[in-house]
RNA sequence: GGGCGGAUAGCUCAGUGGGAGAGCGCCGCCCUUACAAGGCGGUGGCCGUAGGUUCGAAUCCUACUUCGCCCACCA
């Protein structure tokens, strides 16, 4: 009878790699657009190639993994898109340290192809290895579509973009001040600039006046770009320099002369009140030239070198030695005024933390606003939805404020930018096929851009590049839109206000109905993870656990500071232990609110892994008494009865636990149909721990033994109560794995395999059918008496703990209650108490003072009396029950204000009143009670 | 400079107008044959501060304190 097979320590380690390969095997994660069913597709954010599975990875995919399982068992044809990222200047620069490390070569020392050969070498390495990392989470992608942003496909949509919004005039081509980052050496985008701000200083500079020895000052925090300076802007309406506007100043260093120009962007308050200008190496100086006619200098290269026009002593230096140099040379002349320690703001690149360079340069923009627009629209009118909806604030902002993005980037991992010049007409072809000659003149003399595609631009079209477009594909058709895009915020502007703009202009339609932005994942502190502190944990070590030592071999490979190893041996002294795949996901999912960050806690995973085993043992409990279960039998017979038959034929706690389970069933559905992912965990979790094996596998023992002697039941009965509580047993542990399987997939699967269960069922948990709430078997009434039952219970329980019996011990009982419904209703489900409490109880409507006994009033007027001959302590249970009555007196009190508030009476709503009465009169007869109880004692 | 979010039990956090909750920790008792990765019982809170609205505020409003995040061209 007893099932030997199943060990008491659940061990994910065998079960998670068996259930993977079966269930990838048999194709259940495929979904097909013709397929008749109401689609659910969610594509996944594409990883990096470079990458390795981080907690962010982890979080998100056990987000969707969630989602596309609950759908697809409730008969959705849910589709997961899968794929990859080719990341352009991340995946470059990998490549090019590697390159430096083993071979001593730069990108250009091999040169172009060469170089992407070793760049797609890389990708066919190490880009395989986030997707085994998961499918070991287990993670439904569908497989067979999997894709990639450079691959065939993606390229030609790539193609198809550009060319058809160049067409329209919404990428162009123009000299412009760009982010200029001298290390990556390519332009990169706003969005790729940190804005940052640092301890520097700001200069005062004195410009003398053309014909005059006067001075004019202005300030700076960089005087190296005054060698660029083309003007000196005041505000209009300053009088202190009206009568210089229109003047000249001699730029110092240098043999020009410059304008004194009036400009609305000069604060007069601030400093001098006088600005000096440098289009050339400032926005705000680019503007104000472009209003003033003044023109711009570049006098700083790509390299952040200093060039011509700048006077020769200063060419070749850097950015840095020529500040020297240039404060130096000023204060020579006497023409370097106040010098403070200055707090200044400065760009630094994302990727290098370089310092930005804005430089005038060539590059390739898209012209948003156009674009903008209908994707503004589109979430305000909730055509695509914000989940938490404070994003849309953040998404608002920056979309109606949008500035053109430049897209041209000088790598060459990504996709070529497909634009010829020629060199005979100088005119630029734009071609969805390689062209052979200038569309506009005819010469062959044609040279395509050298510069790529940001690697966003694909990113931007991923929805349905991925599903086929530009082709009327039939998977576009019936997996366009998505129905949610699952994501972090960090990346709303990089991709999400991309792929709305491209989605809406290229199809027409929102990508996605809604947005889901997960919780940012940081340590246990609350620090934000990174390889620089060493508090980095890879979900795959938290699925199978790691030593210190491994972990700081792990660390050593990626060349970790003093600092952040200290860190690392504090945070995981005792390394990580073990806790298979479905505990990191359902700890995941139980700590993921929305709009609130993570805290990931090892303890709190150690938590969630004894649940998993909780659920195990509760399972090995079940298939322990159900060697001789028919289940198909109990299934048609629970079909065919009526409400009147399941209460006549149940138990009150089967039928308590049937409802409960209704109410979980429903609970769960409006937690996960609201993206309340921690609301379905904890329902699940309170129910299975606290309901289901608390109370009911308890109650269920004595019903489930073979008695031969002792019953009073006769033999037929015993015979069918068993079968019922089998049939009940099993009935909720089958729901409770169905109800569980989208968030712990494994162990769910192979508790269910092994479940005797009704024929007919397909042959993996996986695809059966998620369990909806049947509202036959919701019961009031029931739930009522139980909860009641429940309380005197645990009065037993609490006087016996307080009076030191063991456990194992029997008492007798005797409560009292003057209310005949309750006590029949107590008379006829008494077992519930007695096993429960291990108590034999006696049920009378009132007596007299039992003395040496403890006593216990549930509500207000339930006397449950625990007779405890030599161990009563009279002094501390007269101080027990005087403590009761100080906590009633003080609710008395608190009422009694309330009800004495005319203004209460009068204006607040009658039940709320009546409420409030019923619950003083409930507390003065139980004060009466305890009263009573402590005359007693005397 | 602008915007957003948090402040509730020792810790991590639920709770958004009518009797302060969970998990973990802590204390006590128990190896009761599903589970010691367990069972039973218990301790623990001026709900950040100060005002206001209301019959009634952890919950709504205002200000402040404080921590965090995002955006921004003041030289």
């Amino acid at each position: 009878m007893s099932d030997t097979s199943l060990p008491k320590q659940y061990d994910p380690s065998e079960v998670e790699p068996r259930w993977l390969q079966i269930w990838l095997s048999r194709g259940y994660f495929h979904a097909d657009a013709a397929a008749p069913s109401v689609p659910y597709a969610i594509t996944l954010p594409p990883p990096n190639v470079t990458g390795s599975l981080h907690m962010g990875h982890a979080l998100g995919s056990t987000i969707q993994d969630t989602l596309l399982r609950w759908k697809r068992m409730s008969s959705y044809n849910a589709m997961w898109m899968p794929g990859k990222d080719h990341a352009g200047i991340a995946t470059q620069m990998l490549v090019e340290r590697d390159l430096q490390r083993r071979e001593g070569k730069s990108r250009h020392d091999v040169g172009r192809q060469a170089f992407l050969d070793r760049v797609w070498q890389w990708k066919e390495r190490y880009g395989d290895r986030i997707s085994e990392q998961m499918k070991l989470m287990g993670f439904s992608l569908d497989w067979d579509r999997e894709r990639f942003t450079m691959d065939e496909g993606a390229s030609r949509a790539v193609r198809e973009a550009f060319v058809r919004l160049y067409e329209e005039g919404l990428i162009y081509r123009a000299h412009r001040l760009i982010n200029w980052c001298t290390d990556c050496f390519t332009a990169v985008s706003d969005l790729e600039v940190n804005n940052v701000e640092e301890a520097g200083y700001l200069w005062e500079l004195h410009y003398p006046l053309v014909d005059s020895d006067q001075h004019i000052v202005v300030a700076t925090t960089r005087p190296e770009t005054m060698l660029g300076d083309t003007g000196v802007a005041v505000h209009p309406d300053d009088e202190r320099y009206a009568h210089l506007v229109g003047k000249k100043v001699r730029l110092p260093l240098t043999d020009r002369e410059i304008p004194i120009v009036a400009d609305l962007f000069v604060d007069p308050e601030f400093g001098s009140g006088a600005v000096k200008v440098t289009p050339g190496h400032d926005l705000n100086d680019f503007e104000c030239g472009q209003r003033c006619g003044l023109p711009a200098l570049s006098v700083i290269d790509l390299r952040g070198v200093i060039i011509d026009p700048a006077p020769e002593t200063y060419r070749g230096m850097t950015v840095t030695e020529a500040r020297e140099a240039v404060v130096a040379d000023l204060e020579k002349q006497r023409l370097l005024g106040e010098v403070v320690k200055y707090t200044v703001p400065r760009g630094r690149c994302d990727r290098s933390n370089t310092v930005i360079e804005p430089l005038l340069s060539d590059q390739w923009f898209v012209k948003t606003e156009p674009l903008a627009a209908p994707a503004i629209a589109a979430v305000k009118d909730g055509t695509t939805r914000f989940i938490p909806e404070l994003w849309i604030k953040t998404y608002m902002h920056w979309m109606t404020d949008i500035k053109d993005w430049c897209i041209s980037r000088q790598l060459w991992w990504g996709h070529r930018i497909p634009a010829w010049y020629c060199d005979q007409c100088n005119a630029i072809t734009v071609a969805r096929d390689d062209p052979q000659a200038c569309h506009s003149c005819g010469s062959d003399q044609i040279r395509q851009d050298e510069d790529v595609l940001d690697t966003w631009f694909s990113s931007a079209l991923w929805p349905f590049s991925t599903l086929g477009w530009p082709d009327q594909s039939a998977d576009l058709a019936t997996f366009y839109p998505n129905a949610v895009m699952i994501t972090a915020p960090d990346i709303i502007f990089f991709w999400v206000a991309r792929m709305m703009m491209m989605g809406l202009h290229f199809v027409g339609k929102v990508p996605f109905r809604v947005v889901y932005f997960t919780p940012i994942v940081n340590d246990e502190n609350g620090e934000k993870m990174s390889k620089v502190k060493g508090n980095v944990i890879d979900p795959l070590e938290l699925v199978h656990g790691a030593t210190l030592e491994q972990l700081l071999q792990r660390a050593d490979e990626t060349g970790l500071t003093k600092a952040a190893k200290k860190n690392l041996k504090k945070l995981f002294a005792k390394g990580i232990p073990a806790s298979g795949a479905d505990a990191v996901r359902f700890s995941l999912l139980a700590m993921t609110l929305p709009g609130r960050n993570i805290r990931l806690s090892m303890e709190r995973i150690e938590g969630y892994r004894n649940f998993i085993n909780k659920l195990w043992n509760a399972s090995r409990f079940a298939l322990m008494n159900m060697g001789d279960f028919d289940a198909r039998r109990f299934a048609e017979i629970l079909a065919d009865w009526s409400p009147d038959q399941v209460r006549t034929e149940l138990t009150l706690a089967d039928r308590w636990i049937l409802s409960r389970l209704q109410r979980v069933t429903h609970a769960v559905d409006q937690a996960l149909d609201s993206f309340r992912f921690s609301d379905a965990a904890n329902a699940l979790y309170h129910f299975v721990w606290h309901e289901f094996c608390d109370w009911y596998i308890e109650l269920s023992k004595p019903n489930l033994q073979r008695q031969t002697s002792g019953s009073q039941a006769p033999r037929h009965m015993q015979g069918r109560r068993r079968f019922y509580t089998q049939g009940v047993l099993g009935t909720v542990l089958e729901t409770v794995l169905r109800l569980l399987h989208p968030m712990i997939p494994f162990v769910t699967e192979e508790i269910w395999q092994r479940l005797p269960k009704p024929s007919g069922l397909p042959a993996a948990l996986a695809v059966t059918f998620y369990p909806q709430k049947k509202v036959e078997l919701v019961d009031e009434a029931t739930e009522s008496d139980m909860a009641l039952l429940q309380e005197v219970a645990v009065a037993i329980r609490n006087l016996r703990a307080t009076y030191g019996l063991p456990p194992t011990q029997p008492v007798d009982a005797e409560m009292r209650l003057v209310d005949s419904g309750k006590r029949s209703m107590f008379e006829s489900h008494r077992a519930v108490v007695e096993h429960a409490a291990r108590a034999t109880l006696v049920i009378t409507e009132s007596g007299d003072h039992i003395p040496r006994s403890a006593k216990s009033i549930i509500g207000s007027d339930i006397e449950v009396i625990v007779p405890l001959a030599g161990l009563i302590d009279v002094d501390a249970e007269r101080t027990r029950i005087a403590k009761e009555i100080a906590k009633t007196d003080k609710e008395i009190a608190f009422i009694s204000k309330k009800l004495d508030n005319e203004k209460f009476v009068a204006r607040a709503p009658a039940d709320v009143v009546e409420k409030e009465r019923a619950r003083l009169t409930d507390e003065e007869t139980r004060k009466a009670r305890l009263t009573e109880a402590l005359e007693a004692l005397k």
